[in-house]
DNA sequence: ATGGTCGCGTAGCGA
């Protein structure tokens, strides 16, 4: 079995701490990070490749920034998301590892967030769900197991928002941002918890002002992408939810589905 | 309508 796990974690470097005992808690095989907010220089590969972790990642100052780990050897990586060279932000790490039973295909997602929207930061969100579209389309072609897994700051549905009315003008509940998710799984991909739970209020992010955790003003936008052959073999989807009220949490939890890879 | 909280890095931007 293959416990993949994504979680934006809101800087590396503040969040070790939790980071650290989630992983010896929840022992994933592979981990997907998103907003690591470091560059290779700063982040803290010893620690992490000590508790057993193979470690590549995509570094940039101060902002985004993605990685994946993984207690398996990687067999490839692909750094950034293919379709624009003048795309200077770090968002997308991609990976194959074999597990017992197959080999697989991994990629961590760190989809912008586009407010405020209309605008230029929205413009920049609807290419690069475009460019991810397009990748995505070549990747299916490969017939393998893929888990395209992150945070997609896209709210798929109503159900998955706690007051979907004071969304409708955000860059991540907006009509045009929804369809373009829509336009994704309609490739052939499915939605992890689609598939082993898919009830309404199961949040992953709840922001840090106005007591939204204390409210359970949350929403789901950390999702894992399946291709038919990923699908056909999860066993199991679970989020995290108890790490949002450790000592200094991310603003995300974590979100693992098993595999029987 | 405003302000409310974090992280980076030490002002103000991004979320």
């Amino acid at each position: 079995m293959m416990k993949i796990a994504t979680w934006n974690v809101n800087s590396i470097r503040t969040r070790m701490h939790a980071v650290t005992k989630w992983l010896s808690e929840a022992s994933p095989d592979v981990v997907c990070l998103q907003e690591i907010k470091a560059t290779e220089e700063n982040f803290p590969f010893m620690e992490i490749e000590a508790l057993g972790y193979n470690v590549e990642i995509v570094g940039q100052k101060s902002y985004n920034g993605v990685a994946v780990l993984s207690k398996r050897p990687f067999e490839e990586i692909r750094k950034g998301l293919p379709g624009d060279d003048n795309d200077e932000q770090a968002r997308y790490i991609e990976a194959v590892i074999t597990g017992d039973r197959l080999p697989f295909r991994v990629a961590s997602i760190y989809l912008p967030n586009g407010n405020p929207a209309p605008g230029p930061k929205y413009d920049y969100k609807l290419d690069w769900m475009d460019r991810l579209e397009s990748h995505a389309r070549g990747l299916l072609k490969f017939e393998e197991a893929l888990v395209l897994a992150g945070d997609y700051n896209v709210i798929p549905e109503a159900k998955d928002v706690y007051a979907p009315s004071e969304w409708l003008t955000e860059a991540l509940y907006m009509p045009q941002t929804r369809a373009k998710f829509r336009t994704l799984l309609g490739l052939g991909l499915t939605e992890a918890f689609e598939q082993m739970d898919g009830r309404a209020g199961q949040y992953t992010f709840w922001d840090y002002q106005r007591g939204a955790w204390q409210n359970n003003e949350g929403i789901r936008i950390d999702h894992l992408l399946l291709s038919p052959q990923a699908a056909d073999n999860i066993v199991k989807f679970e989020i995290h939810k108890h790490t949002r009220d450790g000592i200094k949490p991310s603003d995300h939890v974590p979100v693992m589905g098993t595999f029987d890879f």
